[in-house]
DNA sequence: CCTTGACTTGGAGTCGACTTCAAGTTATAG
DNA sequence: CTATAACTTGAAGTCGACTCCAAGTCAAGG
């Protein structure tokens, strides 16, 4: 085994993309585990350190606030999840929140799309390939899309008159 | 055809799960246009404006900002997208977005299935189909799942001695 | 006529999440 | 020996997105 590699709060907000500052401020409030030192005061970050932050980076991504990060960052940091009950709900629990949140976001997609087709296909109204057309634009390879929620109200606007 | 049913700010909250605050709020930042007055000077609102504060819902769900909200009502409401190249640009840029928020939440869905199923493996060792279980625990049907992203981090440091 | 309820307005206050600031320490380079 | 850079601290400031407030209007009920 290497002696565990270390790391300054620079190298640490280029790897997770979180500044300085910012680490700092998590540090303060308590959502990272006070950092340990060197002799002279400055922070040092091992890779679980980095882990972590970065756990918490994609958390945010998912829209969750600080404050309920918590739970998450102890089950990712020691803790048996299936040892504390109510931490097996709030997991499950979030999980579907975040379901819930690719179907919205699925939905904002599929808009989106939508939008973009029937500009095309106003344009170039009477001979090209839509969707050929399309996965070209967008690089993406969209296998079935437009979710069957109630997407309806995002192109009435559209047409309806104003 | 039938006149144009309208509902009262009390009512369009209730639809759409926007406080009435806010709507003003939106309203006051010209987020949405001013709404139409009756005499009495009440706001009044018709399914349309609804649609579009179902947007502004569900584009908050995908954590937008709300000044980056504009270009998206204008689209909604009434403008050809293909028209404005800039539109489509931005379009298709927050596509780009919205395809990778998705790639983040789906790895923190991840993340937590495999918290949870590790959890049930040290539980029950030795016997219960893992698959089977979780699924039924979440009822959903869960395909394929683990995306190939860095899902490392996620549990390296749940064995990390610390 | 007075009250209740559903609204209106402008403005002030709150809250989460940073971000900036001022002042200080320590290490290396010229 | 000084200066630059990389950090430290605590506190204050900012910004987005509400959220609440006070004062007022209007319509219907008792």
């Amino acid at each position: 085994m290497k002696e565990e590699q270390s790391y300054t709060i620079k190298q640490t907000a280029e790897q997770t993309g979180i500044t300085e500052d910012t680490i700092r401020y998590y540090e303060k409030i308590a959502l990272l585990p006070r950092a340990e030192r060197k002799e002279n005061g400055h922070r040092i970050y091992r890779k679980e350190d980095i882990n972590t932050i970065r756990l918490i980076a994609c958390l945010k991504k998912t829209g969750m606030p600080l404050e309920e990060m918590r739970p998450f960052l102890a089950v990712s940091a020691d803790t048996d999840p299936a040892e504390y009950p109510e931490l097996v709900e709030l997991l499950t629990s979030h999980r579907k929140n975040i379901v819930s949140q690719i179907a919205s976001l699925q939905q904002v997609v599929d808009f989106i799309d939508m939008k973009l087709e029937e500009g095309r296909y106003r344009r170039d109204c009477l001979d090209v390939d839509l969707d050929g057309l399309l996965e070209k634009r967008m690089g993406e390879p969209k296998p079935k899309s437009v979710s069957p929620v109630e997407l309806s109200y995002f192109s009435v606007s559209a047409k309806a008159g104003r």
